[in-house]
DNA sequence: GACTTACTTTAGAACTATTATAAACTTTAA
DNA sequence: TTAAAGTTTATAATAGTTCTAAAGTAAGTC
């Protein structure tokens, strides 16, 4: 993704072109992998890959920003330490997760299929079925 | 279940039945259908059902050494505001969520199934697998 | 029942992820 | 260039959870 497309991704959004929120996004889609993160480890790669400075409610701010914007999806686990994870994979998908590790491993839709699912309660439709699997050694 | 069947559940656990204990043992185990909860809730629970003093901490300590019996599990769900879902179905099984009322619903291990799951990645196992039904009104 | 020891409860402090605040700074468009 | 709106920042506040260490309780021994 070239610098031109990350601006308009980002005007696009209604979010002015600042240094962080630049920086900040080339490295979360400038890959071509899906990309886990936390707050706290984006902020470790920030620090290494860039000299601009990130306070640390900017990083929470600008996550927020994209997710709300539709470019980073959020994953709902509750993991060891007990931290957010965002995920750059905006697809329907799944997860293995390491808990050693603390570790997320994409899990494409079309690799999980299912012969029954139960239908929701009382008035309620499903918005969303998101699978978890732990891993082990 | 008994005063007696608590009892032994606790010295049986190496828990020695304090008042607290068999309080909280009382409220979660004596019941039919499964009980979601956070600490937070449970507290209320206690004060609306019992006189006994609970501390906060006591509370804490207890559903998790009840954890560590195996009495109870947890959910591993971040939800809305981010507190910790404990759980009387220790069986293998699954959840609606629903985040508006922020509850939990269960869905027996035998309501859902499977056609296609993935392997576990490289040299790892899977432990377990968790879905969780997100649900809307 | 008194004594002893290990375990438990407790209030409050500490910890940690996250959000709020409000002042300084930057972007944007006129 | 200027003004308005948006953004970053340091720091404080919040909230769930864990830690601490002192006071209290359970259980076994005499
Ligand atoms: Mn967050
Ligand atoms: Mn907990
Ligand atoms: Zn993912
Ligand atoms: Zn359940």
């Amino acid at each position: 993704m070239k610098k031109t497309s990350i601006l308009n991704k980002l005007r696009s959004s209604g979010l002015r072109p600042t240094k962080q929120r630049v920086e900040i996004a080339k490295l979360l889609f400038n890959r071509d992998k899906t990309f886990h993160f936390t707050v706290e480890s984006l902020g470790k790669h920030l620090a290494k890959k860039t000299t601009t400075k990130f306070a640390l409610a900017t990083i929470y701010n600008t996550v927020h920003a994209f997710k709300k914007a539709g470019h980073l999806s959020e994953v709902h686990l509750r993991g060891k330490n007990n931290t957010t994870y965002f995920d750059t994979n905006i697809s329907n998908h799944h997860h293995f997760y390491d808990s050693e590790t603390s570790e997320l491993i994409d899990i494409n839709d079309n690799e999980i299929k299912f012969d029954k699912i139960p239908k929701a309660p009382n008035g309620k439709t499903i918005k969303n079925l998101e699978v978890i699997i732990n891993l082990k050694n």
